[in-house]
DNA sequence: GCACCCCTAAACACTG
DNA sequence: CCAGTGTTTAGGGGTG
């Protein structure tokens, strides 16, 4: 576990057996990679010493005192984690090197060797500089030709990216995220091979291996291009270890607003039920659009026995105070009944789960009735439902109508009524509801037509798109993370979601922008509500740290939180 | 203070 | 008579 891998006696022997060196030297280039193995475990071991210290001293200190001497701790395990990452980069120099030298051969399924410890402490800067690094390399080493052909560079990023033993030391967190290496996409290195004409790496006429963007007319010179400008050398490789952490990075992020997204649920879960149903994990990739049949379904099993009628909602009173944590992002109000600290801005990972949260939480969901009634008679087929069937999507959507039956089911009633928008139509079967959009729309113009009261419209006509969309933008703007746009908006889920509320949006903006195009000219409504509750949210710290900014996890002894950084959430088997 | 919105509660009528 | 449906009124709280 805590040995550092080199080459195993076996591949030595391997090599011993398929080369044709002189016994000086294999000889020459085991010394080599002896007195390699022997600088490493001495490395090692003084690491594990400073942890042991660094532990000690923590634990000793633990109020904080000496925060000084803690520091000057850290300082040396980042000095010492970057010692032993040159280590480790000097040993894979030397590894290239027998490759090169057709001493090695790494077959596909062969173990990982230890091209690069996934130095998961690994910030920008130091990204940057081991891209320097590595875009100079090729010029101190001499490519050898094209005698690697048995060394396939995709094999070599794949069997690299899983976590080799050496950057389980570097890192002990690794051991615990293996689903980091699971997630990576390494097999887009190979789906060429699957569809010749689509190439991860080839975009747009433009070679799209980092850094290179060298154009390509077609294909064909694409791939002209890439075996001779990103031939197996030192430099692609040193490349796609830096691609590697940058995946790398990136996953750990996810993983982190995952956790983040886990721990809220729980946390509001356990609150607002009894503890004996565990927060249901979610499902992001499953995650079906708001119901599409609300007839054919039942009333989900009631967790809870009937309340009383009388009895108030409790998880008003409840749940929402839990999502008031400071962490969360900005959006425009969605239904402002209650007090500020129930007024919920949704986060981006709420929005993007929320059909699962309030399926399974006893949360009030932030809308109103006849948001709701809309929301639940558009989705249907027919854009129209019985009243029983509005019932049974209440129910089924939301884990907060399961009980106090009376008191909604009469508000919904009540609102069915009230609000001309909803139009009752003589069917066959009976009576059902249909939206009249028009007097939906209607309804805004009057609330907004006082003029700054945009929030108004927002609180109705927006309901689900406004969180959706501000949430999503003000979690790329904080997060800063522009690779994640693409990522965030492929997620089945809030495409759903985004398309279940289209409608909405599409005529709530046509209509804002026919006659409210002052409100907030050359913004879009997200973007105009924001400002409206910014005040509102105190900077987090853990938000302002970026995300990819790891000093902390870089400085902090691995041992000493391991325990209870992000690295050790829990895998989400479902996610996939 | 006022208007408006939303929610809850409740009374009442109608219907199958 | 009962349950479900639909309408209406009243009152309270929040917001601009």
């Amino acid at each position: 576990m805590m040995t550092p891998q080199v080459i195993t006696p076996q591949q030595m022997q391997q090599i011993l057996q398929q080369q044709v060196l002189s016994p000086q030297q294999l000889q020459v280039l085991l010394q080599q990679q002896q007195a390699l193995m022997l600088q490493q475990q001495q490395l090692q071991e003084f690491y594990k010493k400073q942890q042991e210290q660094l532990q000690l001293q923590l634990l000793q200190q633990h109020a904080g005192k000496q925060p000084k001497e803690q520091q000057q701790v850290a300082t040396q395990q980042l000095a010492f984690q970057q010692q032993l990452l040159q280590m480790q980069q000097l040993q894979q120099q030397h590894l290239l090197s027998l490759q090169r030298q057709g001493l090695l051969t790494i077959q596909p399924g062969q173990p990982a060797l230890p091209l690069q410890p996934l130095a998961q402490g690994m910030i920008p800067t130091e990204l940057q500089q081991l891209w320097k690094e590595v875009t100079s390399a090729h010029t101190t080493e001499e490519t050898t030709g094209n005698n690697h052909s048995s060394l396939d560079l995709t094999t070599t990023c794949v069997s690299s990216s899983a976590p080799s033993k050496t950057s389980l030391i570097m890192n002990p967190h690794a051991s615990t995220n293996g689903q980091l290496s699971v997630h990576t996409p390494k097999r887009e290195s190979l789906s060429h091979e699957e569809h010749p004409h689509s190439h991860p790496l080839y975009g747009h006429g433009v070679c799209k291996w980092p850094g290179c963007e060298a154009v390509c007319e077609d294909f064909q010179s694409f791939l002209k291009h890439l075996n001779s400008e990103h031939a197996l050398d030192d430099r692609s490789t040193a490349q796609c270890r830096v691609q590697m952490q940058v995946v790398q990075q990136l996953e750990l992020q996810l993983a982190k607003d995952k956790e983040r997204l886990q721990a809220m649920m729980t946390h509001l879960h356990v609150k607002s039920t009894e503890p004996k149903t565990a927060p249901q994990p979610l499902n992001l990739v499953s995650s079906v659009t708001l119901s599409k049949s609300a007839s054919e379904a039942s009333p989900q099993s009631l967790p809870h026995t009937p309340t009383t009628p009388t009895a108030p909602i409790t998880p008003v009173t409840q749940g929402p105070s839990v999502i008031t944590t400071t962490s969360m992002h900005t959006v425009g109000p969605i239904r402002r009944r209650y007090s500020d600290k129930y007024n919920v801005p949704i986060s981006s990972a709420d929005i993007a789960q929320n059909q699962e949260f309030y399926k399974n939480a006893e949360v009030r969901p932030p809308f109103t009735y006849a948001s709701l009634i809309r929301q639940a008679i558009l989705e249907s087929p027919e854009k129209q439902l019985t009243l029983n069937e509005i019932y049974n999507w209440f129910t089924r959507m939301f884990a907060y109508f399961r009980r106090n039956a009376a008191t909604w089911k009469n508000a919904v009633r009540h609102n069915l009524s009230l609000h001309k928008c909803f139009v009752r139509v003589e069917n066959v079967k009976g009576a059902v509801w249909t939206v009249d959009e028009v007097e939906f729309q209607k309804r805004r113009p009057q609330k907004i037509s006082g003029n700054p009261s945009l929030i108004k419209n927002m609180q109705t006509s927006h309901a689900y798109c406004t969180p959706l969309n501000a949430a999503l933008q003000a979690s790329m703007a904080e997060n800063s993370i522009p690779l994640y746009t693409t990522a965030s908006m492929g997620n089945p889920t809030l495409g759903n979601l985004a398309s279940a509320i289209r409608e909405e949006l599409n005529g709530a903006m046509e209509h804002t922008n026919s006659n409210e195009s002052d409100s907030s000219p050359g913004r879009s409504p997200m973007q105009a509500v924001h400002p409206v509750h910014v005040k509102e949210e105190p900077l987090d710290p853990e938000e302002a740290e970026g995300p990819l900014s790891l000093v902390t996890t870089a400085n902090h002894s691995p041992d000493f939180d391991h325990d209870r950084d992000y690295e050790d959430e829990p895998v989400h088997e479902d996610v996939e």
